[in-house]
DNA sequence: CGGATTTGACCTGCGC
DNA sequence: GCGCAGGTCAAATCCG
């Protein structure tokens, strides 16, 4: 996964486009409607996949320091709590199989059936200790055979399966900044 | 027995 | 303030 995070860390931290497609909008929206452009074929063990990718290069999340600092007295001033942008990444497969090997170990924490979708979005945590990275994987209502997985956050560990051959995939990924 | 999954409750942000 | 929707927690359960 370190082909994401350096074409992540290489998009600016400000200025978002004016015609940015946000991934919280499209979270508002079961079909993930601004997902559906721009396939492109790779294969995955021997199996052909389309793909779209699309990256959101920050997003407003709280920082812990904000959430423990909630209900206290530190001194702060109201508005002076600072938000961190963590980035995300989202692409979608099409594929008969929701979750696709990509060498990390993951703890589903969550599922949660969202509007305007037949199927339930999951919520994964990596279980590498310290590491936080999380991804939601959804089916498409539209049409079942397309799965979209969002990852969230910086994996600070090296991947536990480095010859599987998902990297690759993503070598194989055209990456679409949202403001495109 | 330990780790992963399930699933309803709870929390939070946002729009009205 | 209220209700809704998305995200997370955690106890119960499952499974190797």
């Amino acid at each position: 996964m370190d082909f994401l995070n350096s074409s992540i860390e290489n998009n600016p931290s400000s200025s978002l486009a004016p015609n940015m497609i946000s991934l919280g909008s499209l979270h508002n929206n079961g079909d993930l409607d601004g997902f559906m452009a721009g396939f492109k074929q790779v294969n995955y063990d021997h199996v052909p996949y389309n793909v779209n990718v699309k990256t959101e290069s920050f997003l407003d999340v709280k920082t812990d320091e904000m959430k423990s600092s909630v209900g206290t007295s530190t001194g702060k001033k109201k508005g002076e709590i600072k938000k961190v942008r963590e980035p995300r990444i989202a692409f979608q497969t099409r594929s008969q199989v929701d979750i696709l090997d990509d060498g990390y170990r993951w703890r589903k924490y969550g599922q949660k059936k969202v509007k305007n979708n037949n199927f339930p979005r999951s919520y994964y945590r990596c279980t590498y200790q310290g590491c936080n990275v999380k991804k939601q994987v959804q089916r498409l209502s539209r049409d079942e055979g397309i799965v979209v997985t969002t990852y969230q956050g910086t994996h600070t560990h090296p991947v536990e399966k480095p010859s599987d051959n998902f990297e690759q995939i993503l070598n194989q990924m055209q990456i679409y900044p949202l403001s495109n």
